[in-house]
DNA sequence: TCTGGGGTCCTAGGACCC
DNA sequence: TCTGGGGTCCTAGGACCC
């Protein structure tokens, strides 16, 4: 028999992560806001059911959250990452495949179940999770990965919380394509031109018209709504193609050493995560923004890109070269307000390849260096150990104001219970 | 006053080669 | 005067995702 797909989606995650550490936070709308508080990345259900959109400016509805009473806070990604690990764990130990998607969904593939005995036992691995991690997950099953997500979105429309979606399901005829996951404008417009609204029409439609239009993507979403897989579980990567660290600045920035000391922190931060998935970056990049949403001052994109002297993975040469860089590209006479640091060409950390101009025997001991350093953030706290070139203290660069404890990864923050 | 961050895949088009 | 055809590789940008 063949087997189902499933899609395990924490409801509302990072309100429900909130909520799951703060009584008080259980029968009010919850916002939750990006890096330096600009936009609301994040809703509870009551604030859906509002009419505040996804990724709006915070302040274009500062008032109307305060008149719903709303609690608004900076996002706690350390806490929303930690209660994440928690909910996979429970979904490795309950099923056999397990593809991690993202902070907060999980693919899953389910082997020799009955239509009824899967959704039995999705049920009881849903109160599973609630009970053990507080939070409330859907999960959606199909015959595809593509149905599978469909699947998600009405199971968070059913008490039970569970649903299993078959390709002759009515609703099919109703829901609009846009519905489907990864049809959005573009190519919603191009199949609405060639009479394309619902999915049933979708699924019915021209496989040669649809390939046409719409690519090998579109021809192979119409075949996982029909039923035929085309994308199965992907293995966890350890191979990324890019590392990316960016951010806004709070305010629009014309000193260099702030920026030398931005550039410096981000380069280090992409080193970390190298070294996490096992990586070395060939090359590197970075840009400077101006901010776009002042027209009267001078918008620039400046960037800079080039191989680096050896693939690495030490943050010193990668703040090294980093700052570099931006001696290259800075210009006095204009005001930044986002800066971002690109490695790429990211290859396996072993075996270290080595070149013919540069000395490579001092690598075996950096690299122990850099592990020695990962392992003392990872017991105290990051930060703990940092390069010379960003200890100054730079969160005055950006803002957070509204930021909840770390109730499960830091011990000044941990809950007590009276 | 205040507007996020980090990914993936696909395609088109240019450079280059025989 | 007449100026091919087809392949690969790379990159930038579009589209989509969370």
């Amino acid at each position: 028999m063949n087997p189902y797909y499933g899609l395990a989606d924490c409801n509302n995650f990072y309100a429900s992560c909130e909520r799951a550490f703060n009584p008080h936070l259980r029968n009010r709308p919850i916002a939750i806001l990006s890096n330096n508080d600009g936009c609301i990345v994040a809703r509870s259900n009551e604030l859906k059911s509002l009419d505040i959109p996804m990724g709006v400016p915070y302040w274009k509805h500062k008032h109307l959250l305060k008149k719903y009473n709303t609690a608004v806070l900076s996002s706690n990604y350390r806490l929303y990452g930690d209660m994440s690990n928690r909910v996979m764990e429970i979904l490795e130990d309950r099923f056999a495949d397990v593809e991690v998607y993202s902070i907060d969904e999980a693919f899953i593939r389910a082997n020799g179940f009955t239509d009824e005995g899967l959704e039995k036992y999705g049920e009881e691995v849903r109160s599973h999770l609630l009970q053990w991690t507080g939070l409330p997950v859907s999960l959606g099953f199909g015959r595809t990965k593509t149905l599978s997500k469909l699947a998600n979105k009405l199971a968070k429309k059913t008490p039970s919380g569970v649903c299993l979606l078959t390709t002759e399901h009515p609703i099919l005829d109703e829901l609009p394509i846009t519905k489907v996951w990864g049809i959005n404008k573009g190519l919603g417009r191009r199949l609405n031109a060639i009479g394309v609204y619902t999915i049933r029409q979708f699924m019915n439609a021209n496989q040669n018209a649809v390939r046409k239009r719409c690519g090998v993507v579109g021809l192979r979403l119409l075949l996982e709504l029909n039923g035929m897989p085309c994308h199965d579980l992907i293995a966890p990567r350890e191979t990324r193609k890019h590392i990316m660290v960016s951010r806004t600045f709070k305010s629009d920035l014309t000193g260099k050493k702030s920026l030398i000391e931005a550039v410096s922190k981000h380069a280090a931060r992409a080193g970390e995560k190298l070294r996490d998935c096992n990586q070395i970056a060939g090359g590197m990049s970075i840009f400077l923004r101006s901010n776009p949403y002042k027209s009267e001052l001078r918008q620039v994109r400046l960037s800079a890109a080039g191989a680096l002297p050896i693939a690495t993975s030490d943050t010193s040469v990668l703040i090294q070269v980093a700052q570099q860089m931006l001696h290259s590209i800075f210009d006095k006479s204009v005001a930044y307000k986002k800066l971002g640091v690109l490695l790429h060409d990211l290859r396996p950390r072993n075996p270290i390849q080595t070149n013919l101009f540069e000395p490579t025997s001092h690598i075996p001991r950096r690299n122990d260096l850099m592990d020695a350093m990962d392992a003392l953030n990872a017991k105290w706290g990051k930060g703990t150990l940092r390069m010379a070139s960003y200890a100054q203290d730079i969160h005055h660069l950006y803002r957070k104001e509204k930021q909840s404890p770390e109730y499960t990864t830091s011990w000044d923050d941990i809950l007590e219970v009276e």
